[in-house]
DNA sequence: GAATATCCTATTAAATCTATAGGATAAATA
DNA sequence: TATTTATCCTATAGATTTAATAGGATATTC
């Protein structure tokens, strides 16, 4: 299951790659829009700017925007921050492997050899995606449907 | 993340594999081989004989074994039953549907057409991928070395 | 009828996730 | 410079899920 705060912080990001880049959006309007609470957005926002992919400011007029174009937005890294490894197991995971500690040979483990598949099929669709892939503005479906 | 009870039912399921059809193997032999704890391994077990994947034999010499060709056991339907849906978020599931409360159009969600691609992704693996494409028997890699 | 092994329900323990509280800090503006 | 505004930050509560165990019932073998 996708966690809610990796939904929350995916749909963050698109709303935000709706707007200027550089242009300060408010919490509260992200959340209202998104219908996500406010304060946990709060904490996922946060995050993301730590992370390198938000800018904010304070004070009035202040908030949260992209730092980079949405189609330099590679949901890998995305996915990694906010949900982070990719992989369902951390034997097969590329930036969080670990042992299984109940497994003495991942050679021949069955659910090996399976999620390292699953983990292929996962990051080449995540690689193949930038946030500007993934948002869908209304306008553009209108204007396309006109 | 996967969950332990899926990672222990699939080795287990994989060991049964290895084993002749309809020959009991004890939960303890299972659970000792696989380094699985015995009673969370035995009620996995349980469910498993309970959707139609493996047989059981009470008493002496009783124990659980395959009921069907390892090539016949489809990874979709091994995971939906020990993992639940594939599908990370409930809005792109084919076998448990339901609508996110906190989106008002699912075709202008970032989200799903995000996990769509996931979903798919992840089952095209585990459709193309039965018991029998899994298992890893150390005779049959050493017979091929020789 | 004793031993064996699964069957079944309930419950505990641990970990994780979701959400909120409450104040600190910084920027704008009047 | 005081006030307002909005992010910053840490801590923590509450809820849910997962992992594992307990303990006895049932069926089978010998």
């Amino acid at each position: 299951m996708l966690s809610k705060k990796t939904k929350y912080g995916l749909k963050a990001l698109a709303f935000l790659a709706t707007k200027e880049l550089r242009e300060p959006v408010q919490i509260a309007e992200i959340a209202s829009e998104e219908n996500i609470p406010q304060k946990f957005l709060e904490s996922i926002l946060l995050s993301l700017r730590k992370t390198g992919f938000l800018g904010s400011k304070k004070g009035k007029g202040g908030g949260y925007y992209l730092i980079k174009d949405p189609s330099e937005i590679q949901m890998t890294s995305v996915i990694r921050v906010l949900e982070g490894p990719i992989a369902m197991v951390p034997c097969v995971s590329l930036n969080f492997y670990e042992k299984c500690d109940d497994c003495p040979d991942e050679n021949t483990c069955a659910v090996h050899k399976l999620m390292i598949q699953v983990r292929d099929s996962a990051l080449n669709v995540y690689r193949k995606n930038t946030l500007a892939d993934i948002i869908i503005d209304p306008k553009i479906i209108k204007s396309k449907r006109s």
